[in-house]
DNA sequence: CTACATGCTCCAGCGGCTAGAGGTTCAAGC
DNA sequence: GCTTGAACCTCTAGCCGCTGGAGCATGTAG
């Protein structure tokens, strides 16, 4: 039997995430000892060490919560966790195409910037004058 | 003079956003009218708009703030505007890395997927075991 | 039996908004 | 001048995914 930090060491995990991962359903509540500590199995083990996976591939809480699911019948087709896997490969993708013309044009207004005082500054020329961009990269969220 | 609705709809910022970022001191309080409202000027929208943009090209708003005080003062040294934005094109660069390393690892999970029940699904079996990533994601923060 | 590391609960906060309740003001049309 | 109603106001709470702290209880090693 592990105790929260144990489990917290093995898989990395922050104790105030662990708890918090319980309280919104994504791990089952753990047996208590007499005094009221938590005390994990390997098979919460398990479950943690594939939630903490499926965040590092960026899967959201909700979309992990469905896969845990799927996972947990097994009798069920795979099919709905290609979608889901799909889904996040997509959702990576796009980030990726953002964030790659984010790039070009960050360093493309580097590379004007020929030094001297700010009131010259071609960074803050590109920034206060959105037409000098060739990306269209408006109506886009920075990120995430 | 412009209603916040005005300022809102030329900027392509929701009104309490608007609000908001007065709230935090991006923006500066604007005149009122007799009743109350809210009245902005050029130069506000020209504040806005500059704010607007470096959001898009993902600049954090205490990125922007550095980046106002500097455009504030027309003296100061191009070189900090410099750095603030280089320190930006490497977050933006961090980012597009780990988010290439997951497309990889997503995609790879997805080519072995032959369809049939979740209890054989590859997906979960790697989701389950880290160890068989290729891309060294740990202690990567999936996004952001 | 004591020390103290670790655990507990509860609450607040991060960034960057977004939405809603419940009330007021403004401008246009009559 | 009066009425309508869109747009405004403030205040509060909520989103995600944690993270940290206060203040107390428990568990374990020596």
């Amino acid at each position: 039997m592990l105790t929260i930090g144990m489990l917290s060491r093995k898989t990395g995990t922050k104790v105030p995430t662990i708890r918090y991962y319980e309280q919104v359903g994504l791990l089952h509540e753990p047996s208590r000892t007499e005094g009221g500590q938590r005390r994990y199995d390997d098979m919460a083990l398990d479950r943690l060490s594939f939630v903490r996976h499926a965040r590092q591939l960026g899967f959201s809480l909700d979309a992990i919560r469905e896969l845990l699911d799927l996972a947990d019948n097994p009798d069920h087709d795979c099919a709905e966790i290609d979608i889901i896997a799909r889904r996040q490969l997509r959702q990576v993708e796009q980030r990726i195409a953002r964030l790659e013309a984010l790039r070009g044009e960050l360093g493309r207004m580097l590379r004007q910037c020929k030094g001297g005082k700010t009131s010259h500054c071609r960074v803050l020329e590109v920034l206060r004058d959105h037409s000098e961009c060739l990306a269209d990269h408006m109506q886009d969220r920075p990120d995430r």
